[in-house]
Formats: structure tokens, C-alpha cells, sequence
DNA sequence: GTCATCATGTAAGCCGTTACATGATTGC
DNA sequence: GCAATCATGTAACGGCTTACATGATGAC
């Protein structure tokens, strides 16, 4: 999951661990909150592996300048202070890239339903905020697993014998509105994926 | 948090490993799902701790008989099966019961607020399970805990910036809703715990 | 020079998992 | 006897955390 998540962030541009870190913790950390003893080994790992390497020309200093809203924002201020005052900063930092073997892999983690945690909540938020570059097929095939797990949980705990007090009552009920909810969103966001590959391939029926 | 659990289902009623696996599978287990290479060790460990003790008067083979809806349904089935055929089944099974120090770990493990996972969901939902076991006062501390936790991730999710495409975009917004319902909820249980309280010691002013 | 910040890492440990090994009891 | 179920456990491992150790850089 965390390897996931930094072949994500990778993809976009070149980061090294510290800032990765703090992509993780702002931009998707509202879901997650990674520590450097767990980063850093990930990073190794996927290097021994062929999934990064070490950038040698530097990042021209995190360049998320030309883009709209990408990036972070705690990240960037102190960027911005530096390159107001003419400074480059080469610290002894080592940004990572994605190799090929890397996309390869970031495709793989994104489709596959197996290993563990492979339908929990995190980990599907966190393909959610990748998806962007995942084919439509592929897309709509995430969101659908997703929507059948829902599926699947809803209708056990509707079966379920209601089994306990009044906290434990209440709760079970809460739970089952906020599945629900989360059915109705999925129905939307599978909803419009439908239409966009309709519109990109009119030539098929729509009701198909 | 496992321990919580056990010490929460022994507080009821006395139960071997293989019994509590079951509930914690079926009754708890929309919410979690433990197995037994965690289970067995956590028993002893709260053995060794003195938190439970082997109970030697076999417990009249899982006594949920007088109880209306406490207990869970799996279970049963083989149970009552067994009592059908007159048999008792008195297998090599260990059952255990809460000791004098393990109502008192209870209660710490209920109330503290530090530790490994003290404000995630899971570990609420627990403690709310378990929570008609606490005081009023604890209760109300508990429910009041997890309303300003939810409450503090809340205006974080407001107040960041809205870096990423439609598919985070979509995510954060669900999330925030789904939290904004998540307090509602728990105003309710603070209203009702509130109102309860105030109906037991009317003596005091109302508004306060 | 010293402090805050940036930056990289290691060590120990927690909490849980899967897979495996073992054995008692009962139904057939 | 044999298979199914009940029942207890161990071994190995996974992934992540906290706490710690280290050092470069730049502001003042």
C-alpha cells in the first residue's frame, strides 16, 4: 500500500523522501499519516527492486510551478522562500523516479484484488486518487469491485441478528446508512465514468 | 484493542478461545475479523497478566439461555444441537473468566485515550459497544472524545486546498460529508446520554 | 556558533496475519 | 476406522510505528 502510494506521487515528477513524506501527509494525509521508519525502507525496497532510481540531474527544485493546483502547499512555501532569495538548496537529498519496471508495477498494484488489505478502505481511497491513470476499463472494473464488496457488506449486516444494546444497535444502523451512502456515491462516480466511455466511443449502443 | 475485546465478551459471561474467535467473527465481526494466531496468544497473555483466569466449574456449556439477545447465533447452533442429543461435550476446552484485575484493566482500556489506535474508527466502535458497562460520566467523555477528534479532521478537510483531479476531488468531498454525518450521529448519542443523565439526578439545574 | 529546518536513515517493537501442527470427540 | 468439527496452539512473517542517531545547510 505504501509502495502504492509513493509509485503514485512518483509518476507525477521526481521527489525525494522527505517531501514525499509530506505529500503523504497533507495532500492524501487527511487518509494517511506515514512515518520516515516506514518510508525510507519502502523506498529501498522498490529501488533493490527496479521500481525507482535515483534522479541525478536534480528536480530543477520540486518544479510544480507551471501547474494549476497539483501539488502540496506546506511543501511549496518554503520552496517559494528559497527561490525568492536566489537560492537552488543542494542538500545531500536523493529524488527518486519512476523507471519502466516502476509504471509496470504501479499498473499492477492499481488492478490487483489480492495481497492484504486489499478491500479496505484506505486502500481503495487511495487507487481512487490515482485512477487518473488508469484506462477506463480498468477504472470502471475499481469501481465496480468496490461496489460489490459494499454490496456483500450491507447484506450481511442487514441479515445480521440484531445482537445487543442500544450503543451497539445504534451503531450497527449508523454503519449501515453510511454504506449505503457510500453505494449511492459509487453509483454516481460509476455513473459518469459510463457516460464519459460512451462519449469517447459513440459508435457503440448506449444502453449496452 | 484485541484484548478490549476479549475482556469485553468475558465480562458477560465465561468462554474458551474457540467460542470467542466465533463472537468476535460474527456478533463484532462486521467490524473486525481476528483469528486465531492473535486470539490465543492475547488469552495468554491476560493470563499472565492476571487479567483472566481458567475457569474450572465448567460454565453450563455457553449459558445464554436466560438472556433475550446477547449473544451470537453461530455459536449456538452446535451448542444446542449438543444439548439436544443430551450430550455436554466436555472436550479439552479452557474457558476463562474476568478476574477482579481484568474489570480493572477493562476499565483503563475503555477510558485511556492514549496507545497504539486510540482515535480510530475500529477502536471506537468497540469501545462504543462496550460502553453500556461504563458510567454515564465516562460515557459522555468517551462519546465527547470522539466528537472533537471528528471534529478537528473536519475543519482540516476544510481548510485544505483542493489539490487534485475529479476522482480526489469526489473522494474528499464524500469524506467530508460522511464525517459531517458521522457528528450528527454522535450529537444524537450526546443527547440522549445527556438527557439520561439528567433525568437520574433531576436535583441538578438543567441547562448546565 | 548555534539554532531551526531539511534530510536520511536504523533499531526495536507492536499488533496482527497466514500457514502449519496437533489432538479430542463424535457421527457414521 | 474415517471424516468432520471442535479446540488449542506455534512459527514465520508483514507492515507500520516510535524513538533514536546522524548530519548538512542556511538564518541570525
Amino acid at each position: 500500500m505504501l509502495e502504492l502510494a509513493v509509485l503514485g506521487l512518483l509518476k507525477e515528477q521526481p521527489l525525494h523522501g522527505y517531501e514525499l513524506k509530506k505529500r503523504l501527509s497533507d495532500a492524501l494525509g487527511l487518509l494517511w499519516g506515514v512515518s520516515y521508519g516506514s518510508l525510507y525502507p519502502a523506498l529501498r525496497r522498490l529501488e533493490r527492486a527496479g521500481a525507482i532510481e535515483v534522479v541525478e540531474a536534480p528536480p530543477a527544485d520540486t518544479p510544480a510551478a507551471p501547474m494549476p493546483a497539483t501539488g502540496s502547499i506546506g511543501g511549496e512555501a518554503a520552496a517559494a522562500r528559497m527561490r525568492r532569495l536566489g537560492k537552488v538548496s543542494r542538500r545531500t537529498r536523493k529524488a527518486y523516479r519512476l523507471t519502466t519496471r516502476g509504471e509496470q508495477m504501479f499498473g499492477e498494484l492499481m488492478t490487483s484484488d489480492t495481497g492484504p488489505g486489499a478491500d479496505d478502505e484506505r486502500s481503495f481511497a487511495l487507487k481512487l486518487a490515482f485512477c487518473r491513470y488508469l484506462p477506463v476499463d480498468a477504472r470502471l472494473e475499481l469501481l465496480e469491485r468496490r461496489r460489490s464488496d459494499l454490496a456483500a457488506r450491507l447484506s450481511r449486516a442487514r441479515g445480521s441478528r440484531s445482537g445487543g444494546d442500544h450503543y451497539a444497535l445504534s451503531l450497527l444502523e449508523h454503519r449501515r446508512k453510511s454504506t449505503e451512502r457510500d453505494l449511492e456515491w459509487l453509483d454516481e462516480l460509476i455513473a459518469t465514468e459510463r457516460e464519459a466511455r460512451a462519449a469517447n466511443s459513440p459508435q457503440q449502443g448506449a444502453t449496452a
